[in-house]
DNA sequence: GTCTATACTTGGATAGAC
DNA sequence: GTCTATCCAAGTATAGAC
């Protein structure tokens, strides 16, 4: 039925030429959403990054902003799927502190969040691309609600504050705290805040645990 | 010695005609940002919402990026003097989850924030921006931070939790949680917080002042 | 001093070559 | 099916008109 050659519909990976190109556009990307910023991801830049001719970005993926959805969809999953695995297990706060930190740390330093910051202002300007961005969001606000629930047990404190509406705050907090340490080049305000988060989590710890205090030394 | 008709050399008000120029100029750039987003604000978008020719921007600004900077110092200023009286007077904490809250749904409504957003986002893709707005969001810090230790006091929960910190926390939560509801077009999960945050300040207010029990009705 | 017409650069998208 | 050469719209900036 199919002609010798078809290409398969897989889209994710691959390894035709088609594949190919489309993983260097994905990269490429990625890597120019950091280093230039929404405004300065145009065709030309990708396909420069990539090496390759920007009419290949619209025959592959229809139009620019395809393209970086697949790029974000691309960063997205694999930070998910690592994340998800760092935090299983969590069911304490202030381990979750600590592998929130450690995600907030290789987020920044690969520059993961970047790409979601940039193209959420992004959407702002390309019509269409707003529901697009915040279907992606969603499934983090799912994973940090899991992991909220996971750690925090159902102590009485997730009456008053409901693990949904927390998730909702620790994704804008997250966005915030990226945005202002890329802008001032500084993330040590934002790390300042994960150590005082520690403390208030094993505070929170002995207050509802008091029944196991610190063993003897 | 200056010849009669030189203009004034005050940059933010005045009558004459480049002052009358530069005001449109600066509220289209405001208007634009809002409805365009930064990709989206261009010297021709800018003066074809103004109805002025757009070498005016050059002219009159340099460049589009210091009309950019000049069109958030109006937002920045304006803001910042009704705010400041708004929670002047406010030395508790629910009172002050209250004003907050309402900053948060007036600058929503009126879109103030997504300029602020919209001029981060950008600063990643235009050399030089990013001190210029970094330097622009330091005052609002500054702002949390005294309204933080205004409405906490000298409890002992500023020991455990700096007002500093905690500001800068507020900051970008307040960043990220304008970047969603403006995203999803939907500001309820936001407000959802806020009267979560005002149930705990009334938890903390009656843990704090344990001697000043509810009246007796 | 103020503004407009024009020059030049970069961007998105496609017709047609291989 | 894959890719390149080319088209036209939109961007910044300025030389020159008023």
């Amino acid at each position: 039925m199919a002609k010798a050659g078809a290409p398969s519909k897989a889209v994710a990976n691959g390894t035709g030429r088609s594949a190919v190109t489309r993983r260097q556009l994905v990269d490429a990307a990625i890597a120019t959403l950091q280093l230039e910023g929404y405004t300065g991801t145009s065709a030309r830049s990708i396909a420069r990054r990539a090496g390759l001719n920007q009419g290949l970005i619209f025959y592959h993926f229809g139009s620019v902003a395809n393209l970086l959805l697949a790029a974000l969809d691309s960063v997205s999953q694999e930070r998910l799927q690592r994340y998800e695995a760092e935090v299983s297990g969590v069911t304490n706060p202030s381990r979750l502190v600590d592998a929130a930190e450690e995600i907030f740390r290789n987020d920044l330093k690969a520059g993961y969040v970047t790409v979601l910051v940039e193209m959420i202002a992004g959407a702002s300007s390309t019509p269409g691309l707003g529901p697009e961005v915040s279907a992606r969001i969603q499934p983090w606000r799912g994973f940090a609600q899991s992991a909220i629930e996971a750690a925090v047990g159902d102590s009485p404190l997730g009456s008053v504050l409901p693990a949904k509406d927390v998730a909702h705050a620790v994704v804008a907090l997250y966005l915030g705290l990226e945005l202002l340490s890329h802008l001032d080049g500084d993330p040590g305000p934002a790390l300042a805040l994960f150590a005082r988060a520690k403390g208030l989590a094993e505070l929170l710890e002995a207050l509802t645990t008091p029944s196991t205090p610190k063993e003897a030394p």
